[in-house]
DNA sequence: TATATTTTAAACCAATTGGTATATTTTTTG
DNA sequence: CAAAAAATATACCAATTGGTTTAAAATATA
């Protein structure tokens, strides 16, 4: 029947898009030329080309392969803690060693993509968003709930803490990278530490 | 004389520098062409290549101009205002425009050449380093003397703030450009300017 | 196991890439 | 205003780009 062939198929695809995903990530959309990719497959442009139209189908499925990594790590994170408090905690706790997995080496792949396609690519640009607001909206839940639990003082505004715990993740994310040292990463995600604790009640 | 020659060579040099700034920080190194930077010039690629060895020094210009509109704002306001408190209050106010100038319509030139460059391009990604610690010793610099001064409470560390400093900035901006709303980069430019009055001695 | 179907490899394609050699124009200088 | 020098345009190059065609191989089905 289909159901194996689909199978195989599908087991070809979702190869190449294991191998595809660290590339992209760290050479970016433009900078990945599908010889990368069939050198990192051992496939020929063939034997891609035959699971996926167009190398923007690629860059795509890729995207959404390094980003779910995330995204449900988070989840996890999130219905595994009960507090408020150590949601926040367990997600500072996970950027704080995420970036040692090797097939992540090349930095997160919400900042990558994000800076390289904001301007370019409308496609990957939409996509992003999508993560992107996915973390903000689970950020907005939990002070939320923190709130509501009466853990966190009611006068916080959720929307404005989700941006700048987002700012300083990514943005020491960034630093990190670029300084090759994980303290910038670490004093930002102790910072945001200190404001969640400055969120309780007292 | 080779006075005027020289002029006229640094004259046109420059003219490419300036055209090819605004692209680069939009479509990112392995995103421009030659083919982008004849359109924009006018020039054919025998004219650029006459006043550029390749397209890596034309970058490595390009950035360096995109970088020093930066550097060098900040700068000035750094001597222009008296207290720590207000140089790091008319840093936050210039971010918060400074990305209204068309010309910088692609984004932070540092958020973006370090993304692209910091797996890929040592060159770049050394400038970016560079420019990047500029702005942190700058910030090391006005709390250092905050301190000094008595401004700000002496057991601050200031590498700690100007990392989270950093973060804030270049986090807000990525997701200002990603979500296409400033709200986003003003939030972050809010909570560090409460960050600066935290720091105050009361 | 033979056949039908799917998947992949090999060879090829036009377009674009960064870059160059040389002719021509433009500047500068005497 | 000539001659020398510098800057630019034209025409080209090999390599690489993303992508296709077709034939071979692998797989699934009967």
């Amino acid at each position: 029947m289909s159901e194996l062939k689909l199978k195989k198929s599908a087991r070809t695809r979702r190869f190449i898009i294991e191998k595809a995903a660290p590339i992209f990530n760290k050479k970016g959309y433009s900078g990945t030329s599908m010889y990368d990719l069939t050198e990192a497959t051992g496939l020929t442009k063939g034997g891609i080309y035959g699971n996926f139209e167009n190398k923007d189908e690629i860059a795509a499925a890729a995207f959404e392969y390094n980003s779910r990594h995330i995204l449900d790590q988070i989840k996890v994170i999130i219905l595994s803690q009960k507090t408020a408090r150590d949601k926040l905690f367990a997600i500072t706790g996970f950027y704080r060693q995420y970036l040692y997995e090797p097939e992540l080496s090349g930095g997160c792949p919400l900042l990558n993509t994000a800076v390289e396609a904001d301007d370019m690519n409308p496609n990957l640009r939409e996509r992003v968003l999508r993560s992107l607001d996915y973390i903000r909206r689970s950020f907005i839940y939990i002070i939320n709930e923190g709130i509501e639990q009466g853990e966190f003082n009611e006068n916080v505004d959720p929307d404005h803490y989700a941006t700048v715990f987002l700012g300083l993740i990514e943005g020491g994310i960034m630093q990190m990278k670029i300084y090759n040292k994980s303290r910038f990463l670490t004093d930002c995600l102790l910072h945001m530490e200190r404001l969640v604790e400055n969120l309780t009640k007292m």
